[in-house]
DNA sequence: TTGACATGCAACCATATGGTTGCATAATAT
DNA sequence: ATATTATGCAACCATATGGTTGCATGTCAA
């Protein structure tokens, strides 16, 4: 679990998953292409900061001839909350984080 | 949020908000004394972690006296899932993790 | 085969990080 | 008042981290 914490840490990589959220099954060099509206950077890069979220098991990967498909996995994401929030908890934070993005959803009118 | 995830990147750290999460309310000194059986360090050492945990809004604390009480804050963690991790998707990662903590419960017989 | 494209590996470098020691400040107890 | 306890601040140091460049490998198209 130590490598998911330290994976999340750089932003960067925080900014691949959520491109992997929005889209699946992306190759390094559609993901470089991504990074340059936000925090430019060469290919070998990004490729690294890849390794280390497949490391993590935060994304998984397939070969698909000479392309490296990424894909987003949110099952070492979804245990950092069970770690410390209980399961009583949860529900009071789920109702209150609605709450907010309602309340926030009225502001935009 | 960048704060958050670097807290949250050391293993120090999160053996204190474990510690925080079970006992709230604690001292430096008593913090310390717990990290003495998972990764001994200077005092000094930990009141940096703290201070880290602290900016990040990981822990509240308050002043009694000449001690400082620390207590953990989950919201940000609780942000953390709800980054990638659509509500759709949540109850079933959430209907696998009981499932497997099921399963283990039972090999424990 | 040959050229172009997509990825992999390794050396190198500046800075961030986590630890230490030493001293300073503030509150409690005698 | 003085000693003790609890915390705060700063300098310093070794290593981890995130980036670069250069070259190697593997796959597709002509």
């Amino acid at each position: 679990m130590d490598m998911v914490f330290k994976a999340l840490a750089d932003p960067g990589r925080r900014i691949l998953l959520d491109r992997l959220r929005s889209q699946s099954g992306q190759t390094l060099g559609q993901l470089r292409q991504h990074m340059n509206q936000h925090a430019p950077m060469s290919r070998q890069a990004v490729a690294k900061h890849l390794a280390i979220l497949e490391r993590a098991n935060l994304v998984a990967t397939l070969r698909r001839g000479r392309e490296k498909l990424h894909y987003l996995n949110p099952v070492p994401i979804h245990q950092i909350g069970q770690r410390w929030i209980g399961k009583f908890e949860r529900g009071r934070l789920d109702a209150l984080a609605e709450l907010k993005q309602t309340l926030e959803g009225e502001n935009h009118g």
